[in-house]
DNA sequence: AAAAAATGCGTGACAAGTCATATATTATCT
DNA sequence: AGATAATATATGACTTGTCACGCATTTTTT
């Protein structure tokens, strides 16, 4: 009564290569490991989170900056920073204070210590940009994140515009 | 003492554009968006998560298959399933039964139940994908699954094979 | 055959994301 | 000016994803 296993083998083996094919399904697998690989090399260069690496760096390059502005270079949920940024606070890497002219927004600047963090991490991060660099070509990046625009850009469509279900009426 | 606010803005908003440029940081924004869209298309077509929708649809399509299989052909953890599983169970979706030959492995297989739940679900989905087939030609989407494979495959290597700190000495 | 290694699964702990809601402050509208 | 709306932040609850470790069962070595 095994006799089924072969052609069960087939068919699933054949499913994975469909789902190979499937954008969807695929996305997950390569934010995951993007996010594993930060998390090696943030260790490896000194132990910062990458919520903590990216905070530091923006404001390392731009200079303080309100949380707002934060989430919106970054992308990303405010309630985030708002969590993260108590504890680097207390680790000294960056002070918040509110803002004199607009009391509702809080202005994280970079300290001294944040700076020094900053530093000694940025070289192992340039070494993995360097590293991507070396795979793709400044067009095929181009191309990929033009890809992601328009991909980013289909899912950020409110669902009705697809699933319409008065037209299929 | 608010002049410097003028060319502060300056920099963050540049510093916004550079961001835009950097693979590193789109990759998480992109995959939120899917994931979201995900989620609230199958909220729409019937209530299950993610994780739920990708089970029936693998068994559906490819049969029974041990814990093992759908972690691989989803490229996710086991973990995963083996917590979303016993839900799944109970709500009739799917049997679970140790394997004879093989005493470890545990072979899922969908139910009638699940499979209606599939057959519920899944011409929603579909609508999704065809949605996403009007914007992309068969090119582009080969390109850009092709581009995420490659930088998987980059995000995979192990990380002293670009942090190689001895040949910089 | 016994010992050692590998495999499959379950589970605890954690990171990174999201949403929804609450609260304080500022802006806008009559 | 007072009521209303909008904005900035904080916080609780949830999902998706990872790893590490432990246990049971096979498989491989010796």
């Amino acid at each position: 009564m095994k006799q089924p296993s072969a052609r069960q083998a087939e068919r699933i083996s054949q499913r994975r290569e469909r789902e190979e094919q499937n954008l969807f399904s695929r996305l997950p697998a390569a934010y995951a490991a993007s996010r594993l690989q930060g998390q090696r090399v943030l260790q490896r260069a000194g132990g910062l989170s990458i919520v903590e690496w990216r905070v530091l760096w923006d404001l390392y390059e731009a200079g303080p900056m309100t949380i707002r502005d934060l989430a919106e270079i970054q992308r990303t949920d405010h309630s985030q920073l708002s969590r993260a940024l108590p504890a680097m606070q207390k680790k000294q890497f960056v002070t918040m204070t509110r803002d004199s002219a607009d009391g509702r927004q809080i202005v994280v600047a970079l300290t001294e210590t944040g700076r020094r963090a900053y530093e000694t991490t940025a070289p192992t991060m340039k070494l993995r940009r360097e590293a991507l660099k070396a795979e793709f070509s400044p067009e095929e990046i181009a191309t990929f994140v033009n890809l992601l625009d328009r991909f980013e850009n289909f899912l950020r469509r409110p669902i009705d515009t697809f699933l319409e279900r008065d037209s299929v009426e």
